[in-house]
DNA sequence: TATGCGTGGAG
DNA sequence: TCTCCAAGCAT
């Protein structure tokens, strides 16, 4: 196999774009709140959310100390607002098990709520320097590519942090910058529609474009319509009662011109279950 | 392993 | 307009 890390960190050094948490002396627990954020949300959206938190909440344990309603309303519309409760247990989690220190232990880090195997070695890699391999869509794209010669990856598996370790620098340093490079190059250059190929630094190593690049074996799911889902009606429910400035609101004056009544009490229902609106006496309200 | 989960921007 | 996509996670 030929040596991308190389080329690619070569391109990285010079190309990186300037991002706060690639900043000198960022916290752990910024990487952290970052990589929640940056958890199917775009950069650009995550970066003034990002400071608007720090600013608020600038430890795990300054989080904690508030309720999760708090946690929920300042998400705002990040959308996929589990990550906002996840994150305030997380925070909960890091203050009792870990004295308010975000850990460095990957499998410290994958026993918190709310973080899987990417955020977990995220953290550990670029908050602390460890030695990991970091999979997310961007570098298994990059793999899929220059690798195996497919423009899209197979669906995701164990699999794929055996085939990102394969490819790791031996030095940790090396390592993480490789990690960031391979994400950097997904994200601005081996993009999923339309990529600059013109661009690559790794152009002469790569398998698809060796291969004419072929169109096949994609099995990306479908997004469900989002237009009239039980999603879109959560979303609304949800924003109401964020935006509400009294503490809370009768049921039956959230999303009442929802035009599926039984749709808009099943959101109801659905986000109380996931602990995310609380109800009582027929009020509704955001988690105390 | 497959599915549900927000929101907004780009093409 | 409408489809695709965006540093995933829990179940």
């Amino acid at each position: 196999m030929p040596d991308l890390a190389t080329p690619l960190v070569a391109w990285y050094r010079a190309n990186a774009r300037d991002l706060p948490w690639r900043h000198p002396g960022f916290s752990a627990w910024g990487t952290l709140v970052s990589e929640f954020m940056l958890q199917q949300t775009p950069v650009n959206r995550v970066i003034p959310h990002l400071e608007a938190w720090l600013a608020r909440w600038p430890t795990p344990t300054a989080l904690a100390a508030d309720p999760p309603a708090e946690a929920v309303r300042q998400w705002a519309n990040l959308g996929y607002p589990r990550r906002a409760l996840w994150l305030h247990r997380a925070a909960v989690e890091i203050r009792d098990r870990h004295g308010g220190a975000v850990p460095r232990d990957v499998d410290d880090l994958l026993a918190l709520t709310g973080i899987g195997d990417y955020t977990a070695r995220a953290v550990a890699v670029f908050a602390y320097g460890e030695r990991h391999p970091v999979v997310d869509t961007n570098t298994r794209r990059v793999l899929a590519r220059a690798v195996d010669g497919r423009a899209h990856p197979s669906a995701p598996s164990r699999r794929d942090l055996v085939d990102m370790a394969a490819l790791l620098p031996e030095d940790a340093a090396d390592a993480a910058e490789f990690d960031a490079a391979a994400m950097e190059l997904g994200a601005t250059v081996c993009t999923a529609r339309a990529p600059s190929c013109e661009a690559c630094p790794i152009a002469r190593q790569c398998a698809w474009r060796a291969a004419g690049y072929p169109d096949t074996g994609d099995t990306r799911r479908r997004q469900a319509r989002y237009e009239g889902s039980d999603r879109q009606a959560r979303g609304v429910v949800l924003k109401q009662l964020r935006d509400a400035a009294a503490h809370a609101i009768a049921a039956d004056r959230v999303a009442a011109d929802w035009p599926d009544p039984q749709q808009r009490d099943r959101a109801i229902d659905s986000l109380v279950a996931d602990g995310l609106i609380e109800a009582a006496d027929g009020l509704l309200r955001l988690p105390g």
